[in-house]
DNA sequence: CGTGGCAGAATTGTCGGACAGTCCGATTAT
DNA sequence: ATAATCGGACTGTCCGACAATTCTGCCACG
């Protein structure tokens, strides 16, 4: 199973860099809200060049670990968010070709079981979150783009509101890849509104509810609605 | 929703650059396995210092989008793999500060459904590396943390094996959170080893056969065992 | 006492140039 | 044809520099 010589890749400076400087976040050494030392100071610290600090940080900014504040010079230490970690992931999924089914399917595992927990656990903004999404789907009927981020925001909520950040940060980035899928079945599926807004209903009232299987049921429902629009959506292309 | 006026971000060159490459990696300019010409070119092309252009390449190569053969020196466009994009996930979630509950309300989420789609579709090459880990699992009785790597194995090649890139994907954050208590569980329960072996061989059994009712169901099992021993585990801490 | 404003220090983004180590390709020797 | 060799190309790292912007301490003023 295991050669001799395990083939031996020396990590630049800058990658090395990268993770010490990781490691101390992880550890909470640097806590969220700190601010890094300047880059000089990092140079000086570590023993190596600007430049090479440079790229080091750029790795961490990029995972989100690092970021600062709009018109803010000095970098902080940040907990990243869903959002800059999902986009990583879809764009990795859209360059795989990631098929409609395969994006369903997934769907389909974690959708449901967000909805569910979010129906025991939702605190009474949550709800608000997702009630306010569902208005905003119902009022903007008349632009396609409008309506489709509607949607996804209602998702978004429902993730939130499950209480469970592993479940929020795996559905995040599912979003992404149905927008564009999503926005042609809007197009071009006649009865989609309806049927989206109906589910979407019957999925809040369970979670305002408190009513888990309920919530979990529907949007099993709701998401298999989507598989329904899209082989419509197909065959009339 | 929507202020008069949206704050300005002034993008620095090298984030636009960045930007720029990965657009035409995206939209397949650029294919997987072509070369990226060397820095110093693209620093003329794009008008910019090398430094600058370090910045941006940095950050495609972090997002997995380049990536180079071992002992090569040229860049080249890569295809980002699972490994690549989780290991931000779940680095991210720790910071979180994730309970073991939200990992295993995720984990029962998404495995019983991989382990579903992997008796319907796995080919014979998936199946042998399943086995290969289920037989590494049963031999590494010794060692805690060859265990729980095999454990971890196990899970991966079932989500490879469930042929849908999304739900691989979404997997693999999961182990790198799962690690530290499985270890625990497996130090300290001693009926652990025994209930996961079983567990394993069923959900074998199951893929060999292509039952994907009883594959899910059991993997379903296979994780509920892991609350009942994560729960063992902490009250005799 | 709080507030606003200002000069100077600090910091980032970008630039130019430089050099050692290593990889690649072509040429030459066996 | 295969192996050794050599020069060029490229990356990783360093040094030094400068404009633009932000931060900070200080001072005047209400």
């Amino acid at each position: 199973m295991s050669d001799l010589f395990a083939p031996l890749d020396d990590h630049p400076a800058y990658r090395q860099i990268a993770n010490l400087i990781e490691e101390r976040i992880v550890a909470r050494v640097l806590r969220t809200g700190d601010a890094l030392p300047s880059e000089t100071d990092l140079a000086r610290q570590f023993g190596v060049n600007r430049s090479t600090i440079r790229e080091a940080i750029r790795e961490l900014e990029i995972h989100g670990l690092l970021g600062r504040g709009r018109g803010e010079k000095r970098l902080r230490v940040t907990r990243p968010e869903p959002g800059s970690v999902s986009s990583g992931v879809s764009r990795a999924l859209a360059l795989h070709d990631v098929t409609f089914m395969e994006l369903w399917e997934a769907m389909m595992a974690i959708e449901p079981a967000a909805a569910q927990y979010a129906a025991t656990r939702r605190t009474a903004d949550q709800l608000r979150s997702i009630t306010r999404a569902h208005a905003r789907f119902n009022r903007e009927i008349a632009d396609t783009a409008a309506t489709v981020s509607a949607v996804l925001d209602f998702f978004t909520a429902v993730a939130a509101a499950s209480g469970n950040q592993v479940l929020a940060l795996s559905q995040a980035p599912l979003n992404l890849l149905l927008e564009p899928a999503l926005s042609s079945i809007v197009d071009r599926v006649p009865q989609a509104r309806a049927r989206i807004q109906t589910a979407q209903g019957k999925i809040i009232d369970a979670i305002k509810l408190n009513k888990s299987e309920q919530a979990r049921s529907w949007m099993e429902k709701h998401i298999r609605d989507f598989k329904r629009g899209h082989e419509l959506e197909t065959s009339m292309a």
